[in-house]
DNA sequence: AGAGGTACCTGGCAGC
DNA sequence: TGCTGCCAGGTACCTC
């Protein structure tokens, strides 16, 4: 799915199409999502302007003066600005139209994303007020992940996939990560010191910004919101790179599990 | 508290 | 061709 870059490839995407616009419909062709999309979206939404589309973290935050709508894209949904005479496609769930027909559709093969409602201030969602920092944020940093790894054994690749810890760092940029870095995905995350970390916090934050700036990674079915993919892929040091040669030192990449993920890295470059 | 595994779902691919 | 098993960008939830 979509990391952060390929979420924040969607909000910039959306959101000079749809921002200031009124909900006009919500059409729910699958309600079955990771929750059950609520059906009184139908009844809530229609009259309701659109104020801002937000981030945080994986998740994308419609704002109205009345309440969020939150949309999570799973491991494989897309959303797209389209026409209401667009027919659906198979794996188009959820339709949002504005006032002037302008039609935002999530399409998410796999249904692991999700459609909800918050009237209450949404950082206090559940699913939201226990987040980590955001990684491009000054709160992101060494200093903090030395004190967040204390003496926890798990690797340091599960500590930056964990949403609590800091959001946004998925399977991909993990590995990418940790490989500008130059330290092991399996290093026990309570024995890596303050320098690594500072050079790791600094690594996720420059991975990030260049995918961002490329419009994210599309391995297979990633696309932005007019249908295009992204080009991230091109810049990918380790990942998916097994047996070929690392572009450092030319010895080649392994591929390993940690936590059922596949982690790539390489054995000379990182230590 | 922390670590590890399972579950949700669809579809593509390798191997037999 | 068809079956089986495995894999995929996430993450809540369960057990130990």
């Amino acid at each position: 799915m979509p990391e952060l870059p390929e979420v924040e490839t969607s909000r910039r995407g959306i959101a000079p199409h749809i921002e200031g616009k009124t909900f006009k419909a919500v059409v729910i062709r699958q309600p079955r999502l990771r929750w059950p999309v609520p059906d009184s979206l139908m009844t809530t939404l229609p009259g309701l302007k659109l104020d801002s589309v937000e981030r945080r973290g994986k998740y994308l935050l419609l704002k109205t003066r009345q309440g969020t709508l939150i949309l999570h894209l799973g491991m494989s949904g897309n959303l797209r600005i389209t026409t209401p005479e667009q027919a659906p496609g198979k794996h188009d769930h959820v339709d949002f139209i504005f006032d002037d027909n302008t039609l935002l559709r999530l399409n998410d093969q796999r249904k692991f994303g999700a459609v909800l409602w918050s009237s209450d201030p949404v950082d206090r969602h559940p699913l939201l007020a226990t987040l980590g920092p955001e990684p491009l944020s000054d709160a992101f940093n060494g200093d903090y992940l030395l004190q967040r790894a204390g003496k926890r054994s798990l690797p340091v690749k599960s500590l930056l996939m964990d949403s609590h810890i800091v959001v946004g760092v998925g399977n991909i940029y993990a590995s990418e990560s940790l490989f500008m870095a130059g330290i092991l995905p399996t290093r026990p995350a309570g024995e890596i010191s303050l320098r690594e970390y500072l050079r790791l916090a600094e690594a996720v934050k420059t991975v990030l910004r260049m995918a961002i700036d490329k419009g994210g990674t599309t391995l297979r079915d990633f696309t932005d919101a007019q249908g295009k993919p992204g080009y991230f892929q091109q810049a990918l040091r380790v990942y998916g790179r097994v047996d070929q040669p690392c572009l450092t030192c030319a010895e080649p990449v392994q591929q390993i599990k940690i936590g059922q993920r596949a982690s790539y890295f390489c054995s000379v470059c990182q230590r």
